[in-house]
DNA sequence: CCAATCGATCCCATATATTGGGATCTTGTT
DNA sequence: AACAAGATCCCAATATATGGGATCGATTGG
């Protein structure tokens, strides 16, 4: 029945609507008792502080529900204090933190932008904040004709991109002015400062950015921002074609899609939203 | 069934070694599936990548591991990727940022630190007393290109560590005693009791714990004592780097800004002082 | 000050979930 | 094309986990 739980995530078609709950009719025979465990940890993150919590939220006895947690506690998954119950524990500091430096954002992008790519068949770039720049980490062509002339390693200014604009989104207008700024020094602003913020408010406010033809004639874009564990955004990718295959409602379609996948990426990379 | 009765462990993990999770006398009955599942966690962390590797690192059959570690990989605790294995997966970050957050001490340090760390350029470690040893909770990688190998979660010995010396620096005598002699127990200590005291009395009174190359060679590091409400020293914070960027006169200057920024935190912790 | 209460910890016979040997399938290699 | 390496699946035997209840310690209230 299992159907392919091969690659790290199911995901399946894009607009998973799934509830993220555990689904009861899910598989896993064979491991009741690591699963009860795992889900003594996510109740101890969930705000459970003791036992009749733990007991309560996964449907155990006290016995059972003490066995587990104790032996938790003994390998440092979880913290007890008498007074204070349960608490996540310094291992899952360790393991995080590991997991942390393990997981380049590229490699856990990736799968997902291909899929995307894939799908929509458009060039995708992936990008961080450096400095003042966006910097492109990954490239994937895309299958139409035209090119996007862009290169894996190369700076982008923050303020005419999609992708530089979805890498602040999450800032306040002071520092939006800032990277408007930048702009001035080195060749003209498309849009004034008043239309760029109300733009960069309207797209902070729906999470994703667009880039009609304000950095280049002909080439626009939807971007979406990755989020880490902590949420912050760590990371953003953008869709790009020329304006021939971006009309406006499809812009307002892929921004949906971005929005999924960005989702789907900053899940794999902790983020609990 | 010939299985082997022994639950200890068997032959040593591949590549690193040495983690210190089996507890020696420490028996765990009736949480053997849990307690195995969590071992695949802990290997997968010291770098064993395939099946093979994890039924060897923890003496079960292959059938047994692989149905824990799909069970793993299915609640998001490991990734599986056909060419490259098992790696940690995406529910570890979750859970260690919010064992991270489930702190307060280091919510409350977080922005003093990341201040700290923009203007020293340092690696600066958080780290709290636990039983014997200093914990530590969270660091912050400063822009040097050198690397401190420190891991959020891990433990070190108290006597060793500038971190460790702020942490114990209210205590009396024979305490400090107590916890240089644990440093017996496991290879040699660098300098005399004699000369650690003195030198544990003269950071006490100066209120700063210092680290000439004593734990590390080349490294050295300042460390302040962070106090609550009550006065009790409850974290300690150290500031990081190798005797190149940390000779005498900038350890004295690191010295006043350390006690600042250790005020500053404790002041938000409610200390008067 | 003692009784009542709440929660954690421990014990043990029973039922059940887990185990591991091997068959099978998938994927990459010679 | 056949091989090899590793992952996945299946099933009977039994070691393993379960939970009801007793115990213990601490906190609250009368």
């Amino acid at each position: 029945m299992a159907s392919k739980p091969s690659t790290g995530e199911p995901g399946a078609a894009p607009g998973s609507a799934a509830s993220g709950s555990a689904a009861p009719g899910s598989a896993a025979p064979g491991s009741q008792t690591l699963l009860r465990g795992l889900a003594i940890l996510e109740a101890v993150a969930g705000g459970a502080r003791d036992l009749a919590a733990l007991s309560a939220s996964l449907g155990t006895t006290r016995s059972t529900t003490h066995r587990l947690a104790a032996a938790l506690v003994e390998q440092r998954y979880l913290t007890f204090a008498p007074r204070d119950g349960y608490a996540l524990g310094p291992k899952l500091l360790e393991l995080g933190f590991r997991a942390q430096q393990a997981v380049p954002v590229t490699r856990v992008a990736r799968p997902h932008l291909e899929r995307l790519s894939a799908e929509c068949g458009d060039t995708i770039h992936l990008g961080v904040l450096e400095g003042d720049w966006a910097l492109y980490l990954d490239k994937l062509p895309g299958r139409r004709r035209i090119e996007i002339s862009s290169r894996v390693g190369e700076r982008q200014p923050v303020w005419s991109t999609g992708l530089g604009k979805a890498l602040i989104l999450d800032f306040d207008e002071a520092r939006w002015r800032d990277f408007y700024r930048l702009g001035d020094a080195r060749g003209g602003h498309s849009p004034d400062l008043g239309t760029w913020l109300d733009r960069m408010r309207s797209y902070a406010a729906r999470g994703i950015a667009y880039d009609r033809e304000e950095n280049e004639p002909e080439v626009r874009c939807v971007a979406g921002p990755i989020r880490d564990a902590s949420g912050a955004i760590v990371a953003a990718f953008s869709v790009t074609s020329t304006v021939q295959y971006m009309d406006e409602p499809r812009m307002e379609a892929l921004a949906e899609t971005v929005r999924a996948v960005a989702g789907g990426i900053s899940r794999d990379l902790g983020w609990a939203g």
